[in-house]
DNA sequence: GTCTATAGCCGGATAGAC
DNA sequence: GTCTATCCGGCTATAGAC
């Protein structure tokens, strides 16, 4: 992006990637993104060509495509890369980036038209996650049946604390920071997979 | 219902449950549901009064809000109560009936306006879930830190086999049954809770 | 680059005939 | 109870003035 965060295209992306993940794509409408950014209702289709568009762009414009090559020093041991995922993880849909990490989650489970713009960016983490379980159990570290399905349960604890605010009639406020968030993820993830610990 | 399976109203729930399911209640139109049951547009404001009268309806119609008091007699104990709701959590969603179970993970996440008919159903399971997760800590069996987060742990590894749809890219088609599913399930979030194996 | 005005479509719901 | 025809509103996108 050439210019400050005040750029008109720049608030356009802040006020659909936040109007995305608290109403969806599809109930999001584009009156609405342009009404909370501050411009006219047609920029969206001058400057992006449609609100598709802007849903790739937020992508483009946010997301850290380059985080399994950043870190690949950490992730050739099972243990260390397994954990380091799951900090990642959790650090990026609680702090980093959390509407984009909705927006994510919803389009997956939705199984959307997006699906595709979402897994291009995120495939790649998740397949590293599944060569360090099977490298962790080649050498007797990880003990499970089926790769695939076990790499699905592994997902399901590390996005576990994304459905605090899906199921807050039974849960509550959460009063746990995301370190402890990452602590406890790992702790049970790794006591899933019969790691013993030291 | 009073009438057989081929009964109007009764042809326009199934019809409105499968497609709900595969794409989620806002991306389905009346006249979809309409056209897929061989009815007019019209009666479904007739028979229900609206389409969100439709969704309600089909919980009313299709999930079995008993099942906890249908089995109160093997809830007692931590570890058996665990596992048979964990089964019936996954054979409801695997086999009794899949697409109700679709548009369940699809309302939650997507913190719709309908929640609350959900939550309505659902509150039961998951609220003796996290009764029995308290009971087994109690009795030593169980070891966590926190019982909010270690039910939405819990629920993440429950739910894991519905990613299976929308994480094919990196998943594959499953050849596991319902029963394996269940058991390794099972045998996760025991490990996972620091159960002693016998 | 930004605006207003409007085209064009599709959604849910219903009035009224049968 | 079921149908056709229609209303009305909201949506995205764009033509054309500035």
């Amino acid at each position: 992006m050439s210019q400050a965060d005040n750029d008109i295209k720049t608030r356009i992306l802040l006020s659909a990637r936040k109007l995305f993940a608290k109403q969806g794509f599809e109930g999001t409408t584009v009156r609405q993104i342009c009404e909370d950014a501050g411009a006219n209702v047609a920029l969206v289709s001058y400057h992006f060509g449609g609100k598709e568009k802007v849903f790739e762009a937020i992508f483009q414009h946010f997301f850290s495509g380059n985080m399994i090559s950043e870190l690949e020093d950490q992730l050739s041991d099972p243990v260390v890369g397994l954990r380091t995922i799951i900090e990642e993880t959790v650090n990026f849909s609680c702090v980093y980036d959390k509407e984009l990490s909705f927006i994510i989650q919803q389009e997956m489970t939705m199984n959307s038209s997006r699906k595709a713009i979402v897994n291009k960016y995120l495939n790649p983490v998740w397949t590293k996650v599944k060569e360090l379980l099977q490298k962790g159990k080649d050498q007797g570290i990880f003990h499970f049946d089926s790769l695939s399905y076990t790499l699905l349960m592994v997902m399901g604890v590390a996005l576990a604390h994304k459905r605090e605010y899906n199921y807050d009639a039974i849960i509550g406020e959460s009063d746990m920071n995301p370190l402890e968030i990452a602590d406890q993820t790992v702790a049970f993830i790794f006591k899933g997979l019969g790691v013993q610990m030291s």
